[in-house]
DNA sequence: AATAGAAATGGAATAACATAACAAGAAGGG
DNA sequence: CCCTTCTTGTTATGTTATTCCATTTCTATT
């Protein structure tokens, strides 16, 4: 994987491998300011939800995590999943309980996801949880509203023009 | 479970027992006139869900199934919130893994909940999928939303005055 | 440098959620 | 009545996630 290659993120063409390293790189900085500390098994599973652009659940992490040499049980999976997951690198897809890298790093987050239903890529959004219809609601029901999931299901741009729907 | 009780839908009080026989009665109405079977297993986990206004997992319902004689392995119940689900008639909270009575029965359904957190109570309301900032990014994007998950967590009402905060 | 406390890791066991596959029974249309 | 379809019951298994305890590593302080 040194050779630049082009994937989709989202449903657009990228540089894939400078997109892994910028956003490792931007991980790290992160990590060193707010004296968090990215370790070895939380830095492999980063890399190996950005290498692929889309959703992979705790036990094919696990797998590539053994393969590689760290401890192969579901715990050291789902720890290095929850520290991600909690200081913003990566997101939990409710809908299909696996996980993607933050595709939008840095920014404030209030991520929404379309997830193509036939080849499972995920696009990640900003969502604005506070407008809208749910905002309002909570707003007149007196809700107070600390997270949100929002996630649309779908047919991806790609898949539709293949089967020509 | 005769006598009138007052009881939270969402976060409001209400007269829950004339509740759950209207919903009942209009689910049978519409499976009547769409030829649909709400045979005794479905009515039953209808009127467990109804019965709670919150979200019950699928092992809870199945405990209850058996309680009252019905068969006791997981497809039964999983069987039952298929059929519930596919009609609208139940809505699956992806956040909690759990099952909620839908709470607008015969209204257009893209739902949109709340779910507190402390008590576990969910309040549903709708949501506008097209419009806002994931119907944009669609658009945008190219992507064909079937059907959106929206869910907030957070405090609701009740919760945050007993905590004070 | 020694060391106490906090954070992170490794792993066994188990809990919680969900489906596949097959046999048997009930509903409804000719 | 018979055929088809839908529904139920059950066994077995697959998938996702957590609890708990022992050990190691890091960090800050003496």
């Amino acid at each position: 994987m040194s050779a630049r290659n082009i994937v989709p993120v989202g449903f657009a063409q990228h540089d894939h491998s400078a997109c892994i390293e910028d956003a490792i790189a931007a991980a790290e900085t992160r990590c060193e300011n707010e004296r968090l500390r990215l370790t070895p098994v939380r830095r492999k599973v980063l890399e190996f939800l950005l290498r692929e652009h889309r959703a992979l659940g705790a036990y094919e992490i696990l797998d590539l995590l053994r393969e590689v040499g760290f401890g192969s049980q579901p715990p050291v999976a789902y720890r290095a999943l929850d520290f991600l997951v909690a200081h913003g690198f990566v997101h939990k897809l409710e809908r299909l309980n696996a996980f993607v890298a933050c595709a939008h790093p840095g920014q404030t987050h209030s991520p929404a996801f379309m997830i193509c239903r036939l080849c499972d890529t995920v696009a990640e959004t900003q969502s604005a949880p506070t407008s809208g219809a749910l905002g309002a609601a909570a707003r007149a029901a007196g809700f107070r509203v600390e997270r949100t999931v929002v996630e649309a299901e779908g047919v991806c741009p790609a898949c539709a023009t293949k089967t020509g729907s």
